[in-house]
DNA sequence: AACATTAGGGTTATCGATAACCCTAATGAG
DNA sequence: CTCATTAGGGTTATCGATAACCCTAATGTT
């Protein structure tokens, strides 16, 4: 590789002329800085980051670590912050945590052996905790993405979970609706929680007893295990509609009713949180409450940057993205 | 930030006993050992990679650089390449040229200043070849993933496009299709132009002539532009059944098609390359040529590392990972 | 004319870690 | 008992780039 040693040789300078030239600073003749960037291209000459972020103390490296790189959500949010970084000078190391915390927590190693600059952090719940406060206690600025977690103060862009759920939910009530079951992500997410206080919320309102037989919590991802699902469906007196607490979810949902031949929406209304992007577009069928994924990131980076430029007030910032309803024909009319 | 000269202060030994302590290298006593240990611990010790890859000439870093990171076939190579780099103890840096040269040149740029030890490289076309000219004369190992790009020698995994293309239109054609048009990439692709291929040669393979009224050459991910779509219907003998090169523009089409209330599969059968991922699991109704794409991702990272290790053939290996066709709802027999 | 500036560029130390080599006391061999 | 080994660890130079400071000749000032 070729270094500015080799570039201020060829160039007859010394190598501190050379970095002059490729920082603009110092004072250079332009005969002088003509000549040198001549030989630079000459020879191709590549900057060797990891040197020079060695003296700067600084890297102009972003890290992102989203919890699910296959999900819509994630990856609309990661191109808001790609091109929000971007925009802004910096480079993008991207980390995929898969929900698993042992998979979150080698990624927080790297990102410090890294010395990246500042985090995007999606956490993949509650006990992201500790990865949290390791950043912090290694100075490393973060924000927050998605998912706040109990216990650590920070800068974080999040959706309404609660508002979003109500919203989903009244529309189902008001379409008559009154035995909605809640199939939930972990409790240990907190926009899990907050979508099920909006639910409760939602039903308090309009003077329906909530009943926890209605109410499955499990992970936003494991969309496939339809056992509890059927339990639900077994009751008594069965629930007409269901609100999947995310994308994934409801796509699981509606694949366990149709194997058991329930249609969607006529024998069971069927609304979630997130949308789906392509297959929306294909088929606009699923209501949803659908988030700004994309501003998400954009706004997330943005954040970022300014904490780590000290331009930020010093308290933390929580930036809260309403959701938008979308009326598709998923949920219909109970009864008719 | 704490430093090995921290840790060796506070240990009472020199930095290199604690560098070696780190590594397992040299000869240092059980307690001095477990002494060094301990300090790192407590000062909460991590590594500065860049200082380390700055001596050791490597990174332990890869790059992937993907064209759209919006669709699942790349977010599902993505996965693949992950998983199989963390196994191999790589971390990955991702990049995303949006189908765009400029993108991707700074990309590389970024590569290149990084020092990674390799790239896994997903071209946006044929122009890409200075990119990876560039990469080869400054001497970083790379496979290239999906679309061969002529004019350089390399490792490469990819599909076989020209083989999916010719079962789904022969499978067009035994639902008594003969008028079928082809959406395609931009020529400037190599999967594009192969599918091109396969579709003529299923054409000619049953006696039917290529009509180039049928075929449009756009961007795989241009899948919004309606008025070539409206040409294409308007002829006096108009197709039957479209073919449509990627999942993107298959999306479009039939959204064009449902615009002007032309239904599928009732009054146009559509098929296409590459499959939905949760559009197809929620509904699964498009009849596709389905890549794995996973396997992409896992076999690119695994040449790559075998070739960075030296442990490959010299020559290049070419990775041809077969599709599958998956029939669903999207085209029915002619005239029914 | 004498001194102060400034343009243009060079020297040296440093970031954090490691390779290559060196050193010393203790142990072993004969 | 004497010399050779080895265990255990330290010294120094180096990776590539930059900050901080220094130096010299030319130019300007009064």
């Amino acid at each position: 590789m070729v270094t500015i040693y080799d570039i201020a040789a060829k160039a007859n300078v010394s190598a501190m002329t050379v970095s002059k030239v490729i920082n603009n600073t110092g004072r250079i003749s332009e005969q002088t800085r003509k000549r040198v960037k001549k030989v630079m291209e000459e020879l191709n000459y590549i900057p060797n980051s990891n040197a020079r972020s060695l003296v700067l103390q600084q890297t102009q490296i972003l890290s992102l670590l989203i919890t699910d790189i296959t999900n819509p959500f994630y990856t609309s949010l990661a191109r808001g912050a790609e091109d929000s970084a971007k925009k802004l000078g910096y480079r993008l190391l991207f980390g995929n945590s898969d929900e698993d915390y042992t998979k979150e927590q080698d990624y927080v190693d790297m990102i410090l052996s890294t010395r990246v600059d500042g985090v995007l952090f999606a956490p993949a719940g509650d006990h992201s905790l500790k990865h949290l406060e390791k950043l912090r206690a290694h100075n490393i600025p973060f924000v927050i993405m998605d998912r706040a977690v109990p216990g650590i103060e920070s800068d974080i862009v999040s959706g309404d979970s609660k508002q979003g759920a109500r919203n989903l939910v009244e529309y189902l009530i008001n379409l008559g609706h009154r035995r909605i079951a809640l199939v939930n992500g972990s409790l240990d997410v907190s926009t899990a929680r907050l979508r099920y206080q909006g639910y409760a919320e939602a039903l308090q309102l309009h003077g329906i007893a909530l009943d926890e037989e209605l109410v499955i919590h499990k992970s936003y991802r494991e969309y496939k295990d339809e056992d509890q699902l059927l339990q639900l469906l077994q009751q008594p007196s069965p629930p007409t509609a269901i609100f999947a607490a995310n994308n994934f979810l409801a796509v699981g949902v509606i694949n366990a009713l149709r194997k058991r031949g329930i249609r969607v929406p006529e024998d069971m209304s069927v609304v979630c949180f997130d949308d789906l992007d392509l297959s929306s577009a294909l088929d606009p069928f699923l209501t949803v409450a659908a988030q700004p994924a994309y501003q998400f990131g954009a706004m997330g980076i943005q954040l970022l940057v300014e904490r780590i430029q000290g331009s930020a007030v010093p308290e933390s910032r929580k930036v809260i993205l309403p959701s938008e309803l979308i009326i598709r024909s998923s949920a219909r009319t109970i009864g008719k």
